[in-house]
DNA sequence: GCCGTTTTCGGCCCGACTGTTTTCAGTCG
């Protein structure tokens, strides 16, 4: 994979511009925009060479002649001149001395030229006998400043799973509710959109007075430490690891403060250069036109029809092509949480869950879910109790039982199988047949070569019983990659046989993940948005999965769980 | 360096906070 490599290069390429006499403000833009379009990519960029040559690369957005010819470069020889020219005028390791916070690439280039500073570990020694505070620019409070930064560099908190992520920032948000001292409180930036990973919150307060609203939030005790506050935002560093930004906006400006502080960063560009278009100037605070009148910005909704748009929802703000489609009235109506009438990814004490079948019956049924899969592990997965065909054959009596016995839900007779390193399937076809549908996943002997894997893949769904592709690509967010395979081909196959996808909302899986969704989705899959529970507070992670499917612009005709029981049965059948 | 329903040249998103300044540069989002 090309992708981080090069977009680390692009960024480092645009550290070093930027410190040219010279203004080359737009040409360092232009290589942090190429970056991004490289770290954004699906797939590899690489293979975007290989496939269509140079002139595949300069139809990335952001990505010219020249860019592109970088590219071409660095894949064919392994170097970049550009590059390597910058580097010898600035030999200095940018790349983790900028990830400090508060230093950007103009006070390292400083620290060099004074006192010699290349690496954090020099920054670090430099730091400990006191060499920064003297330098002109810098002081004593640059230098504590800095020693923080190094120390939370070195304790390698980086960004959070949302299912880490979200249920921090909700606590702040009913402190909030309930000190009394903010009018409306809203989750914003990251959180809001549901990204699988959040850098950092954004929380937005409406309040008479901010004062209060600022002491509170420093004085919480989720505060570790409080990292600058002013009259409209406060920094604090959260104990969770995570920084939290709190802003304080009047009523007037809360629809556009929220637009501002959900759109990623793309979006928001895009909307500006439309509200230019229209000789308008959009910020935090409203649309204003030309003689700087506001004309909107008390509802975020305001803000896009004046900009001719319809309203979107946060997890479609991406610059992935919504805008257009509000501009044009056609947005999709995404799939919600009411929608889904059933999860049929469910463990129970059969194999490797905490709760009985009827337990998890319950606990659904009370979360408004008209029917439950129950979908234990097979024998292969020793380590998770799985059960082989012999087991089976009393666990399928025992949930047919419990269907008849059952009020207020339906239970589906299924079971989570493996799909073999050989592509086989865990279970005899006559225990599968006895299903009402079978959800199929990959769980060992992940390392296979890519094309082993995708046989491997393809081969199980030809058997003709995979109904659901359990977790798709098996990775752990933050801890296991992806598996290596060919999801084109694999997609391919998966319409062929009549294969939905998962979305396993489990927070550190998340899988398929949004940019994969659309990609099946533009295959004509369809998919089914699953808890993966292995107890009745499982289901709770449905957002998880349900936020990740509108990122992937999924519609409730897209996902199989929001069928009716009746529908959902004939589905299988068919 | 990139890009085009104003344009192949002349633009390129915008504001808050901090520290060290005495009017602002650097960083961040």
């Amino acid at each position: 994979m090309y992708n981080s490599r090069i977009s680390g290069l692009f960024l480092e390429i645009a550290d070093m511009l930027a410190l040219d006499e010279k203004d080359r403000r737009f040409e360092v833009l232009a290589y942090r925009k190429a970056a991004q379009t490289i770290d954004d990519l699906p797939g590899d960029v690489a293979e975007i060479y290989r496939k269509s040559g140079l002139p595949g690369l300069m139809e990335l957005p952001g990505v010219g002649k020249s860019i592109a010819g970088a590219i071409k470069e660095y894949i064919e020889t392994g170097r970049m001149a550009k590059y390597d020219e910058l580097k010898k005028r600035y030999p200095i390791d940018f790349r983790n001395l900028t990830k400090i916070q508060g230093m950007g690439a103009k006070r390292a280039y400083k620290l060099y030229r004074t006192i010699g500073v290349k690496s954090v570990e020099d920054l670090k020694a430099a730091v400990e006998r006191h060499r920064i505070r003297s330098i002109s620019g810098f002081g004593e409070k640059s230098e504590a400043e800095i020693a923080k930064g190094i120390s939370q560099f070195e304790s390698g908190k980086g960004r959070m799973l949302i299912g880490t992520a979200l249920p921090e920032a909700e606590a702040i948000v009913r402190k909030l509710e309930a000190s009394g001292l903010a009018g409306r409180i809203v989750i914003g930036g990251s959180t809001r959109r549901m990204k699988e990973t959040v850098g950092d919150l954004d929380i937005l307060v409406t309040a008479e007075r901010s004062g209060p609203v600022m002491d509170f939030v420093k004085k919480l005790d989720e505060t570790e430490r409080v990292i600058g506050s002013g009259p409209t935002k406060t920094t604090v560093l959260l104990k969770a690891g995570l920084t939290c930004d709190i802003r304080v906006v009047n009523d007037k400006s809360f629809g556009a403060a929220l637009q501002y502080f959900t759109g990623n960063k793309d979006h928001n560009v895009r909307l500006r250069e439309i509200a230019i278009r229209k000789n308008y100037k959009l910020n935090e605070y409203g649309l204003f036109d030309g003689k700087g009148r506001n004309i909107a910005g008390r509802t975020e909704e305001s803000v896009y029809k004046k900009l001719g748009m319809d309203l979107m929802p946060p997890e479609m703000r991406e610059n992935r092509g919504e805008i257009d489609l509000a501009l044009s009235h056609k947005l999709p109506k995404l799939v919600e949480a009411d929608d889904i009438k059933g999860d049929l990814h469910v463990h129970t004490s059969h194999s490797d869950g905490q709760n009985t079948i009827l337990e998890m019956a319950k606990a659904a049924q009370e979360r408004g879910m008209e029917y439950i899969g129950i979908s234990d592990h097979s024998k292969s997965e020793r380590v998770a109790n799985g059960m082989d065909d012999r087991q089976f054959s009393k666990h399928l009596d025992e949930l047919e039982r419990l269907d008849s016995k059952a009020e207020g839900i339906r239970i589906l007779k299924s079971s989570e199988i493996d799909i073999l390193k050989d592509g086989s399937l865990d279970l005899s076809d006559k225990t599968m047949d006895r299903m009402d549908y079978r959800l199929a996943s990959v769980h060992m002997n992940l390392n296979m070569t890519r094309e082993e894997m995708t046989k491997r893949i393809i081969k199980a769904f030809e058997t003709g019983y995979v109904d659901v592709w359990g977790h798709p690509t098996d990775r752990i967010i933050g801890i296991r990659p992806p598996i290596n395979a060919d999801l084109d081909r694999i997609f391919e196959a998966a319409r062929e046989n009549n294969v939905a996808v998962e979305i396993d909302s489990l927070p550190d899986r998340l899988d398929l993940n949004d940019e994969n969704i659309i990609k099946a989705r533009s295959y004509g899959l369809k998919f089914a948005i699953d808890t993966d529970s292995h107890s009745t507070s499982g289901f709770m992670m449905l957002r998880y999965g349900i936020g990740t499917a509108r990122r992937g612009w999924l519609t409730k005709a897209d996902v199989i769980n929001t069928k009716s029981y009746g529908q959902l049965t004939r589905y299988f059948k068919r």
